[in-house]
RNA sequence: GGGCGCGUAGCUCAGUUGGUUAGAGCGCCUGCUUCACACGCAGGAGGUCACAGGUUCGAGUCCUGUCGCGCCCACCA
């Protein structure tokens, strides 16, 4: 058998990859059973390719995942996209743009089609990047939200919540993105602290020439459409303007002094500006007050009609003009520097313009009330928990929910109005007449909804709802969800309201948070940064296993995940590791002419097998080992430790499993043994490994599971045999204290060598503590292959007892204090009553044994530095 | 303004309910091409757990404060 030194992944990743799609390893049966674990993908948008964010999601996914297939769960990867409205839209707009065409010309029609295209060629490219990394997704229930089916629920969603009053129309103010030329929800604004200016303007008070009032502004160009002046009614400062007007400069319009509580007398000259139309606590104020709304921005960012000799201008210019002009009229009294936080486009950065628009929200409060109790009463619970806070913080706080979306990429919101009379009729399908004139002329609503109204019904929309298919009744509510805190708010806080409005139950039991992927220098990876990571440039040149590797060693819950070159190349070195572990095992038994036969799993080891089956001391040992070692990672798993369950992996097969098995077994793969004891037990030992290995590194370990041949049927795929679970009776305390033993010897003896400065290949005579003489002389022949040392019993002692080098003396020394130290700090706590009484029986029993051993210890090196 | 989190070896980070000598990877130093693996083997150096108090028999872990850093939310012009 050929066996290459180095493990080359992209040999055999692809392959193996292709097999699952097409072997089928990965469906869910949709027939009852008593464990279902079900789950769904968070959607990636169809814009663009993959990045190592999603790669680590899919891994932590994958390997729990896979790790309930593995333990005969009834198991529901389900993959699919998202459509991801603004963004999509944004993207084909600027490749059209590149071909010199605009959508506005091309027209809906014609643009949503280029559409389609695009996502044909994008959705295909992540279902393709997904599979090569290894994501064992059932790829039959696939979905877009863009689906029939899906677009199905969304209407039926918007009809229920419209009928239930829970979805109104009205005009308000929103965010309007001029670039993006619509509407945006609170989230999608990002506030981000800018440098600005603080403006400080005269308005003169009518009919009284040398008094003026002074407002403060960081956007002069909306005073162009101020209709008040507010004060506050307790500010003793400004009670002669009570019932006054005051002369708005430029527009020489007399505007009332209003008193509101919008004015706060701590706040700058306590007297502020109102500009109904594009503010919102000035809209809010012109509500309580009445005051007309003068629109003087409009949805491109330019000055309308309305702001007079200012029409016409972008709204940037036009502050600049106003500010120019206001010095030149002597009404600015002061600019100063001022730190504000700008609202900007969440897509494009564009600065927001608050403007008034009429819109269709979702009332939140009554859909917040079920989200907020699901979560207290722990039904669904949040991991890390400290998520938990973050969400209830927003839901308390929650706000209405602007849905519409002035774009053309998206599900048409389902509402048609009436040409003639104006009535808006809300419905699943088209209707044919208008429900209150009978009028024929109906156009539907040209908004589509907010990408997150689609994503919102995931859970449930993809499981078939509003039909009652056997998939949702099996697989709703999903058992879990792992994603980012990113989408925290977006997503994951709307599937809770709309799963439990329209399914009655939560959408998924727990949300295990995952962190945001960084490089070597702890950056966020950025596109503008150029520090991104392609996942397929990575696997690439890792492979698939070892990329795994080094994110799930860093995906500590709550923490971010740092990924560098040099963490890859270390989980490569792992991943080769096992492969020439593999590489021993085929080489040697070709020699000893062993078929690559697997055999029956625990017949081999077990000492209660029977008599007929030898079972090596280092067989039972690494038997226990790995018992304990299924038993950690398992539990690391099921709570989504997953470094953890990954550095266990890494230390049982590097440092127990190669380190120490492997050595102790080299002499058992003797020439033409044929297929003895020790040859199963180790194929046994080796094969479960893999097993054990197999959700972290599905593919190297699929390809050498492959080539062992069985001798029982077993399933097709690694994928779908049994993982090692704890088994109380695996336990073998008796082999794991002689191997312990047999290590400190070895140990013992490599570091006496190295103290007498003796070359690795060098035999010495070496003396062996009576105590370990038992064990010392049953594995004499093995000490002396792992040491070096020749100990006493096996050759006669030599005449001049070794001499004892200074660097040896300097350590034994050393170790002197560091031991006299810790007996006096056990000796101290084991005479203190309080402690004795206090503390557990365990800690008092462990800290005596540890005494003991410790002053042995001494005694010894006491002994050895005379 | 409110909320969350971080500060542990040269670097990047683990450290589950407090329990005795604080771990890993990388890097560094020493010695080895030993017939699975130099993506390797054997060994080694390196930490007053940010700082100051407190609780406790016992604190990296709990409490208070200080300093430094990050993120999220929020309409103060």
């Amino acid at each position: 058998m050929q066996i290459e030194k180095v493990y080359e992944p992209q040999r055999f990743e692809p392959h193996w990859a292709q097999w699952w799609i097409d072997s089928g390893v990965f469906h869910a049966s949709a027939k009852p059973h008593p464990r279902v674990f079900s789950l769904v993908i968070p959607p990636p948008n169809v814009t663009g390719s993959l990045h190592i964010g999603h790669m680590l999601e899919h891994a932590e996914i994958d390997v729990t995942i896979r790790w309930h297939r593995m333990r005969g769960d009834n198991t529901l990867w389900l993959p699919g996209t998202d459509h991801a409205g603004i963004a999509t839209q944004m993207v084909v707009e600027r490749k059209l743009a590149e071909e010199g065409l605009d959508r506005r010309t091309m027209g809906r029609d014609k643009f949503i089609e280029r559409v389609w295209e695009w996502k044909a060629q994008y959705g295909d490219q992540i279902k393709r990047q997904m599979i090569r990394l290894g994501a064992s997704c059932d790829w039959s229930r696939e979905r877009f939200t863009l689906d029939p089916g899906l677009s199905r629920a969304v209407r039926e969603v918007f009809v229920r919540l419209y009928e239930k009053g829970l979805i109104y129309r009205g005009e308000y103010m929103v965010n309007w993105c001029p670039r993006c030329q619509t509407a945006l929800s609170d989230l999608e604004v990002k506030n981000i602290e800018t440098q600005g200016h603080l403006w400080h303007i005269r308005y003169p008070v009518s009919d009284s020439a040398a008094a003026h009032v002074i407002v403060a502004t960081t956007r002069p160009e909306t005073m162009l459409g101020d209709t008040a002046v507010a004060v506050n009614a307790k500010d003793p400062r400004y009670t002669h303007l009570h019932d006054r007007t005051v002369e708005l400069p430029l527009m020489n319009r007399p505007i009332p002094v209003i008193l509101d509580d919008l004015a706060d007398p701590q706040f700058g000259t306590g007297a502020v500006k109102v500009t109904p139309a594009h503010d919102p606590n000035d809209f809010e104020a012109g509500k309580r007050h009445d005051l007309p709304r003068i629109r003087v921005i409009d949805e491109n960012g330019r000055m309308t009609a309305a702001a007079g000799p200012y029409a016409g201008l972008d709204r940037f210019e036009a502050r600049k003009r106003v500010v120019e002009d206001l010095e030149r009229l002597g009404l600015l009294e002061k600019v100063e520097p001022y730190t504000l936080a700008i609202g900007r486009c969440d897509r494009c950065k564009a600065i927001v313009e608050p403007l008034i628009s009429t819109q269709w929200f979702v009332r939140t409060k009554p859909l917040a009330e079920k989200a907020i109790a699901v979560v207290e009463t722990g039904r669904i619970q949040f991991i890390p928990e400290n998520w938990t806070k973050t969400y209830f913080e927003w839901m308390y706080n929650i706000r209405d929910w602007c849905i519409s979306r002035q774009l053309w990429w998206g599900h048409r919101i389902p509402a048609w109005h009436c040409q003639e009379c104006g009535e808006i009729i809300v419905a699943r399908e088209a209707p044919s007449n208008c429900a209150r004139c009978g009028s024929s002329q109906l156009l539907q609503d040209p908004d589509v909804l907010d990408t997150w109204f689609s994503s919102g019904l995931w859970p449930f929309s993809t499981l078939g709802w509003p039909d009652q298919t056997e998939d949702l009744k099996l697989f709703y509510p999903t058992s879990l969800l792992i994603t980012g805190f990113d989408i925290l708010f977006f997503w994951v806080a709307r599937m809770i309201m709309l799963g439990c409005e329209f399914m009655g139950e939560i959408p998924f039991r727990q949300v295990y948070i995952h962190g945001l992927v960084r490089d070597a220098e702890r950056q966020k990876m950025s596109k503008t940064r150029g520090n991104t990571i392609d996942p397929l440039v990575v696997t690439e040149k890792y492979g698939t296993d070892a990329v795994r590797m080094a994110l799930l060693l860093g995906a500590a819950p709550g923490t971010d995940i740092v990924l560098s070159e040099d963490r890859m190349e270390s989980t490569r070195a792992f991943a080769n590791k096992i492969w020439n572990a593999a590489r021993l095992l085929f080489v040697n038994m070709e020699r000893s002419g062993v078929e690559p036969w697997l055999p029956n799993r625990l017949e081999t080891f077990r000492p209660e097998a029977g008599p007929s089956i030898e079972v090596a001391i280092e067989d039972r040992w690494i038997f226990s080992r790995m018992n304990t070692c299924a038993e950690q990672v398992n539990r690391a798993i099921e709570q989504y430790r997953y470094h953890e369950a990954a550095q266990l992996l890494w230390h049982f097969f590097w440092h127990e499993f190669c380190d120490w098995y492997l050595e102790l077994k080299k002499p058992c793969f003797q020439e033409n043994s044929g297929l003895n004891a020790d040859w199963r037990n180790v194929l046994a030992a080796f094969e479960t490994a893999l097993r054990l290995l197999h959700p972290a590194m599905p593919f190297l370990t699929e390809e050498l599971w492959q080539r062992l041949k069985d001798n029982a049927p077993r399933p097709v795929s690694i994928a779908l045999a049994e993982y090692p679970q704890y088994r109380r009776d695996h336990v073998d305390h008796a082999a794991e204290r002689e191997i312990e033993e047999l290590q400190k010897i070895v140990l013992e003896k490599r570091n006496a060598r190295i103290a007498l400065n003796l070359p690795p290949k060098a035999t010495f005579y070496s003396p062996l503590a009576p105590e370990q003489e038992a064990v010392g002389q049953r594995w004499s022949d093995t000490i002396r292959r792992l040491s070096g040392a020749i100990i006493v019993g096996d050759m006669p002692a030599p005449d001049a007892p070794v001499p004892m080098t200074e660097a040896d003396r300097r350590r034994l020394t050393k170790q002197k204090e560091q031991l006299e130290k810790n007996i006096t700090n056990s000796r101290r706590q084991l005479s203190d009553e309080t402690f004795l009484s206090r503390a557990p029986e365990h800690v008092v029993a462990s800290m005596r044994a540890k005494l003991t051993e410790y002053e042995a210890e001494l005694a010894k090196i006491i002994t050895a530095l005379e």
